[in-house]
DNA sequence: TATGAATGAGATTTCATTCAT
DNA sequence: AATGAATGAAATCTCATTCAT
C-alpha cells in the first residue's frame, strides 16, 4: 500500500531502520498496525520492498551513464549523470542512508545496498574511457568516487552541509573526472 | 571499564548501535549486567565514551597532516596520512561506522562523528597548496574527498571491497591527490 | 482499564505502593505486562489514577458535611459523615493507606494524599460552629481530628484493631464532637 | 555501629524503609557496603534495630503516664506526657513513620509499630480514671486517641503541618482531655 | 479489507548482597 | 575491621506481531 510505503520511506529516513518502529509507520500513515501486516508479513519486508524500489530506479540510472572520456564532453557526461543521480537520491536517498545504517551483519537489508553500489562501482569503471593517473586502479578508484559520491549526497540530505546544488554538481563532476583522469594540462587553474 | 570498552567496541562494529544488546556486550567482556551499569548509566554512555575516545585519536590525526602541494612531494604526505588514518580506522573504526549508524536524530551520538568529518574536511581544504581545478570549490572538494575517504575505509573494514592494503593507499591517495590539483601534465597516464 | 485499577487498587492496598510490582498487577488483572504499559506508561501513573480517583470521591465527601453544633444534631451530623467517609474508606482507604506508604519526598505521588487530608482539616475547622474548649486551636483541632479518623480507619481497615462498625462510628463521633465542644454538662457519663 | 544506625534512622526517615537504598546509608554513614554488611546481616536488621531502639524508648515513655483524671490536673498529666511523648518522636518519629510505611504484609517490619501503638491505647485506657462520655468505648476512644497523637506528630514532622510546639501540646492535651471526658462544665469555652 | 487492543518474549536497568583484598 | 568492585536475580519497560471483531 502506498501510504505504508512513503510513510516508511519517511520515517527509515529520519530516524533509521531499527530505531523506526512500526508504530511510527503506521502513525505516520495514518492506519492501524493490522493493515501494516496486512501488507507487509514483518518491517524487514517494508525496508526491502523500499529498498528494492530505489534499486530499480538506480539500475536505470546506471545504464544511462555514457563513455567518460578524458576531454570537457566526458566532464560533462558525469555532472549529467550526477545530476540525475542526486535527484533520485533526494527522492530515495534516504532509504540509501538508512541501508548503511541497517547495519553490518543484519539479515539481508544491508547486502541490498552494499550489491547496489558495488554495481555503480562496476559500471563506472567500465565507462572510463582514456587512462587513469599512475598508480591508480581503475576498480578501486570507481569505488571509491562512488563512495565519494553517495556518501557526499547523503551528507546533503541530512544537512550535514549545505551548499547549493550546482557549485555541488560541478564540484563532484570536477574531483570525480580530476581523479579519474588529472586536470586536462594547461587547463585554467584557481588560485586557492 | 577496558574490557567494556574493548567488548563494546567489538559489539558495536560487529551489530551496530541499535542491534548491540547489552547482553552481548557483557558476555564478550566477560562481566555481568552489574558491572556495565556500575561503570555506565546506560548503553549510549559506553558507545559515547568509545566515540569520544575515537575523536581524540582522530583529533591528533588532524594535527598531522602537512601541506599537500601539487607536486610528488604532495602526494607522499597525503599518502602517510592516509596510512595513519587507515591504521587508527582498523583499530577503531568500527565505531566510527556505527556512528553512522547511530542514525540520523540520534540524540547526540550522531553529532559526534558529523563534527569530526567536518573538522576533517576543514583541516583538509587548509593544508591544500596551490589552486584547484576549475570549477571546484576547495570546501565542497575536502568534504567529498573526506567522505570518499572515510566510506572507503568503511567498506574495506566492512568486507564489501577486497584490496591490498597499499593498493588501497596509493589509490586513495592517487585519487586525492588528482582530484585536488589534476594529474601533473606530462605525468605518465597508465592505459586502462 | 478497569481491570488493572481494581487489579492496582487491590495490590497497592496489600503490599504497599514500593513493595507492589507490575507482575503482581498483571497477574491481578490477569492481563500481561504489554498491556499495562498500554494503558499507563509506569507503576506510578497507575498509583496516581488511583489517588486521583479516590480524591474525587473525596472532594465530594467533604461538601457533604452539613454545621458541626454544639448539640446532639451536630453529633449526628459528624456521624452520618463519619459513615459516608468510613465507606469510601472500605473500597479505596487501601489506596489512601498506601499514599503515607508512598513515603515522603515521593515525586508527587505523596503530595495528593497530604493536601487531601488539609482540605479535610480546612473544611471541618469551617462547620464547626459554636466554640471549642479552651487552649484549643481550632485550625489544629480540625487537623488532628482528621489524622484520628483517618488512621483510625485504616488500623481498622488492616486488621490492626477489630471492633464493629456501628461502635467505631460512635466512638469516633463522640470522640470528635466532645473534642471540638466538650460533652454537653449534664450528659450521661458512663463508668469506665 | 552508631554511625550506620544514625544514617539509617535519617535515610529511612526520607524515604521509607524501601526506597531506601543500602547505597543511600552507607553513604550517609560515610562508610562502605562492606561495613555495612559486617555489622547488620540485611538492609531490614538495621531498621529492625532503630525500630527496637525506638520501641525501647517508647516502653519507658509508657509507663511514665500518671492516671488522666477529668479534671486539671489530669488535663496536665496529659499535656506533659505528651510533651514527653513529642520528645522521643522528634528524635525517632522518622522510623515510627517509616513503620507504618513498611507497608502492609511486609516481614515482621511492620508488626514492631503495630504492636506498640496498640500497647500506648491498653496503657492508655488504663489510665483513665472517671468515665467516658455515652457511647464511647475506653479501648475504641484510646487507640483512636494513640492513632490522632501519633499522625499528628508524624504530620507536623514532615513538614505537613506547621504549628508551634505549645500550641500542638495545648490542643493535642485539650482535644484528647476533653474527648476522654467532655469539657467540664462551666469551663471556659472560646468563641470560633 | 481494516482495525487496534492485547500479547509475551526479550530488552534494559536496579540493588541487596558477597567476597577477594 | 574495613573496603568497594563485582554479581545476578529480579524488577521495569519495549515493541514486533497476532487476532477477534
Amino acid at each position: 500500500m502506498a501510504k505504508l510505503l512513503d510513510a516508511g520511506a519517511q520515517v527509515f529516513a529520519t530516524k533509521g531502520f531499527h530505531a523506526a518502529r512500526v508504530d511510527d509507520i503506521v502513525k505516520a500513515a495514518q492506519t492501524s498496525h493490522g493493515t501494516f501486516y496486512l501488507y507487509f508479513p514483518n518491517k524487514e519486508a517494508l525496508f526491502r520492498a523500499l529498498a528494492e524500489d530505489v534499486a530499480a530506479q538506480m539500475e536505470g540510472l546506471s545504464e544511462s551513464l555514457g563513455p567518460v572520456t578524458p576531454d570537457e564532453a566526458g566532464k560533462s557526461e558525469l555532472r549529467a549523470w550526477l545530476a540525475r543521480f542526486s535527484e533520485v537520491y533526494e527522492r530515495s536517498g534516504a532509504v540509501i542512508g538508512a541501508w548503511t545504517a541497517a547495519e553490518t551483519g543484519d539479515s539481508e537489508v544491508g547486502r541490498i545496498g552494499t550489491e547496489l553500489l558495488g554495481g555503480f562501482a562496476v559500471m563506472l569503471s567500465r565507462r572510463i574511457s582514456g587512462g587513469t593517473p599512475d598508480g591508480v586502479e581503475p576498480a578501486v578508484a570507481a569505488m571509491a568516487l562512488v563512495a565519494m559520491i553517495e556518501r557526499y549526497q547523503y551528507y546533503a540530505l541530512s544537512g550535514m552541509v549545505r551548499a547549493d546544488r550546482d557549485a555541488v554538481l560541478d564540484t563532484l563532476a570536477g574531483v570525480t573526472h580530476a581523479a579519474l583522469f588529472g586536470a586536462v594540462a594547461g587547463a585554467p587553474v584557481r588560485a586557492s
